[in-house]
RNA sequence: GCGCCAGUAGCUCAGCUGGAUAGAGCAACAGAUUUCUAAUCUGUAGGCCACAGGUUCGAGUCCUGUCUGGCGCACCA
């Protein structure tokens, strides 16, 4: 809808040159219509003109338009719009026309972006963390939302079956084998006695034992991956040389103390960076560098998510790309924040050392899979996030993820009770006497769902679809208590309608639709 | 010391490229059920958007500085 406006705002605009992007909002105060438009007060900036007399030129235009009822100037040179309820009407009937389809957006490329997007990428060396939760349910609501905005997305989880931390784990399980104490620097943790005790012999079937229990905990939250990349296979293939060659063909690399390095410094970097040691080993850095030249000749966009204890790692990784021609605006990092897990007022402190830390298996046990899903979702990613198990579990009636998912339920119950009556004919139902406020409401919230797909697609802000979630329940539970619904079709239709977006608002988080509570 | 991220109601958090009177949930208080699910609804109260400057018609949002917290600053990953 928004789109639709801003598209009939444009033509009114056709005397204009150079414009500006044009931004169709939803006002906060109803009073100044269903939705409005800023355009003539950017445009008064450049052109040096009064906003108003802008704005009320563009008002005689866009007051033929069939698709408003009213259009007004107000404030500063606001364009406010006024939907006709007949406009709104037939939108609420294609929600229910297009059913599963209300809110993917249509491609208008016939070749899709393809996107390939790397998360969680945790090292095999234990059990997953809250934060890698946090980050996956984040990342496969960022999937979703992009396939439902057009996008071809692949989903991917990097593997770091190389390197330092898989020796010191072999040594960890072999000294708990042998019932010697964990060895300096290994890793102590009671999953570690676990895999001693089970047959794991070699390094392989250690590393399997471990990215096993990982699947299962992303399974469990309903988190799957289109791929699982093993770094070895970087090395077998010969990519992590062949990056560094790149490198050095471009003269960006120079050598002292017997190492390899990378010429970091003169890309603004403060210190230059390793790429292959002295004792002839490759480092991380090296291995990404090769990993991320093999997913763009995969896809045309790269998104990674990272935990914010690699952020440092940011700039260097592009640098390296950009210097090696590729295009880095069309790699995105995501740094995702930690979790601090309370009970109650009191911080669980963890540590990876002693191995005393919750796990997220632990938490999803606790918590469950759809609350979960929804804390995660609800916040961003950006920002630190302290999350108490106690409120999220024993609030649990209260908690926001009910609430949404006691609507579709509510729906669903009324439709039951409908079902002698049968569901009505929408093409021959007419909801003209839809006009209670609480109706209107609720029907321009219905139709605004593509536009918060979009929205939220382009800003990978999952947290902008719970909070549709919650609004719109919000406002259904508001409408069901003044509205009567059997007995009235075109009520029952409205209930229908709403039973589809909140079912997909729902599915676009991967959390249940229950159609009983 | 340097860098990145954050600081919005008592608590947990939303707030789209700068827009109109800053929002929600929980907690508190007062009400609503002979009627389709009360896991609900209606209302009240709660704010110097960390602080100080600046940019402009207009700042929670942009810039500079300060304070507080988190995370980094390896020939670990």
């Amino acid at each position: 809808m928004k789109h639709k406006i801003a598209e009939i705002v444009k033509k009114s605009l056709k005397d204009y040159q150079d414009l500006p992007e044009i931004a169709i909002d939803i006002p906060r105060n109803k009073n100044f219509g269903d939705y409005s438009c800023n355009i003539a007060l950017i445009l008064a900036k450049k052109l040096e003109q009064n906003p108003r007399e802008i704005a009320s030129k563009l008002v005689e235009k866009l007051k033929e338009d069939s698709l408003f009822e009213k259009v007004a100037i107000a404030g500063p040179g606001f364009i406010n719009f006024t939907l006709k309820e007949a406009i709104i009407q037939d939108t609420v009937k294609e929600v229910i026309k297009q059913d599963h389809d209300w809110g993917k957006l249509a491609t208008r490329n016939p070749q899709p972006e393809t996107v390939l997007l790397e998360y969680v990428s945790a090292n095999p060396t234990g059990p997953l963390h809250v934060g890698h939760g946090r980050w996956a349910v984040v990342g496969d609501a960022i999937a979703r939302l992009l396939r439902a905005a057009g996008y071809e997305v692949k989903t991917e989880y990097y593997v770091n079956n190389v390197g330092n931390q898989i020796d010191k784990l072999i040594a960890s399980v072999k000294a708990a084998k042998d019932g010697k104490p964990t060895p300096e620097g290994g890793y102590g943790g009671a999953y570690i006695q676990e895999i001693a005790k089970q047959k794991a012999e070699n390094s392989e079937e250690i590393l399997a034992s471990i990215i096993e229990e990982q699947k299962k905990t992303l399974g469990q939250l309903g988190v799957a991956f289109d791929n699982w990349f093993d770094e070895s296979q970087l090395h077998d293939k010969n990519e992590v040389k062949l990056g560094v060659a790149k490198l050095h063909d471009l003269g960006m690399t120079f050598e002292e103390g017997g190492a390899i390095w990378f010429k970091s410094q003169e890309l603004g970097d403060d210190k230059n960076r390793v790429l292959i040691r002295e004792n002839g080993n490759s480092t991380y850095f090296s291995a990404d560098i090769a990993y991320h030249l093999n997913k763009f000749s995969r896809a045309d966009h790269l998104i990674d998510i990272w935990g914010t204890d690699h952020h440092g790692y940011v700039a260097r990784l592009k640098a390296a790309l950009k210097v090696m021609g590729l295009p880095v605006d069309k790699f995105e990092v995501i740094i995702g924040q930690l979790v601090t897990l309370y009970r109650g007022k009191e911080a669980i402190r963890m540590s990876k050392r002693t191995g005393e830390m919750v796990t997220l298996q632990e938490v999803v046990d606790e918590i469950g899979t759809d609350a979960t899903r929804f804390f995660f979702s609800a916040t961003d990613v950006n920002s630190h996030l302290d999350f108490d198990l106690e409120l999220a579990k024993k609030k649990s009636n209260d908690n926001p993820v009910f609430y949404v998912q006691y609507a579709h339920a509510r729906v669903c119950s009324i439709l039951e009770k409908n079902k002698t009556a049968g569901l009505p004919d929408c093409q021959t139902t007419s909801l003209k006497d839809l006009k209670n406020p609480a109706e209107r409401a609720l029907m321009l919230k219905l139709i605004s769902w593509p536009d918060i797909v979009q929205v939220a697609a382009r800003l990978r802000h999952p947290q902008m679809v719970t909070e549709y979630g919650k609004e719109l329940a919000a406002l259904f539970h508001s409408f069901y208590e003044q509205c009567q619904v059997l007995g009235n079709p075109a009520r029952v239709i409205l209930v229908d309608a709403s039973r589809i977006v909140l079912r997909n608002v729902l599915e676009m988080l991967a959390i249940s639709a229950p159609e009983k509570m």
